[in-house]
DNA sequence: GGTCATGGCTAACGACGTTAGCCACTACCC
DNA sequence: GGGTAGTGGCTAACGTCGTTAGCCATGACC
């Protein structure tokens, strides 16, 4: 997100991040990704090394933007873990391709801005105290949650906010 | 997981299995899955329309034994949603590749067999007295713990034994 | 003994990520 | 002004993927 890209760089992502959210991650292919840019394919080599570091910086995006929606709920209601999920699954549910990519395989930390997985965590962290175990079985429950719900895993029928709700009575405060 | 297969099918079912659960899904190839049984891909299509009714039935093994792990953890120690949380855990970490195989895309259920789904679901239904809100709330919770567990989400130091015992507790009865 | 299903095979197609190598354009320096 | 270097396009091609078409051997059956 930073000037760690060339400006045509930063195109080349937001191209990307719209394929992405418009039509998939089958979708996403150099030669698509070129195709909407106007270039050819081989042209993309000349701004990232592979296909892995466009989705790098898609992963990026994902966590700085997680991050920015958790402080603003945050800012709106300190404290509160209700808030925090509900910011935590609109987001999700409104970036589902997105969401998918950089949560589906291992993070590529190495490759990823400092500081910015923790920042993306911090939010959570503050409101449960400090309490790590709770902090972390809270993102279960919602990791879970969204996930399942993207995949279509819950019947149709399901009332899922009933089920985030009593997710939430169970461990919230 | 029935007669549904010829033995045929049957046997390169099973070699895509150890393919997936050895190399991982990126090496679950048409040509790599052939070579392991001494045979060339395309003669593959005689026994499957694509290589996705062969994932179809790796998803119905993965739901056919994650039933029969949650009804043994049952049959062990009746309505603790404790033991199923370990069972569906010890399952799922046992068999990661076969876990995100599974849960990673939309449920092809249309190709599975009748009553699968329900099967799996069944024990930890019982084990909530029939609240499905809780045990959707539940099996989100668990299922978030495992993929991010899969996936290196959570830091290397982190002690997930207390995660997970904390939301047990919160969850649990 | 002819017929037909079964289950192999080779050759090939189109799409994928990626590499090699070429070329136009611009900026800069002498 | 003329060379030099960097930038950012291009075409052609390679190897791998899923998949299709079409051929052929085997064996069961009437």
């Amino acid at each position: 997100m930073a000037d760690r890209l060339t400006p045509r760089a930063r195109e080349i992502v937001t191209a990307a991040r719209d394929l992405l959210e418009e039509s998939g991650p089958a979708q996403l292919t150099m030669r698509t990704l070129a195709d909407r840019l106007g270039i050819k394919a081989p042209s993309l080599y000349k701004h990232f090394p592979d296909k892995h570091a466009v989705e790098v910086e898609l992963v990026a995006q994902l966590l700085t933007e997680t991050a920015e929606a958790l402080e603003a709920a945050e800012a709106r209601a300190p404290g509160s873990l209700e808030a925090l999920a509900g910011a935590y699954r609109s987001y999700a549910l409104a970036h589902p391709h997105l969401y998918s990519l950089g949560t589906e395989r291992p993070l590529p930390r190495a490759e990823l801005p400092a500081g910015l997985e923790d920042r993306a965590a911090l939010p959570l962290l503050r409101a449960c105290a400090g309490d790590l175990d709770l902090a972390r079985a809270f993102w279960a429950f919602a990791h879970g949650m969204v996930t399942l719900e993207i995949h279509g895993r819950f019947p149709a029928d399901a009332d899922l906010e009933a089920a985030w709700k009593r997710g939430l009575g169970a461990l919230g405060t």
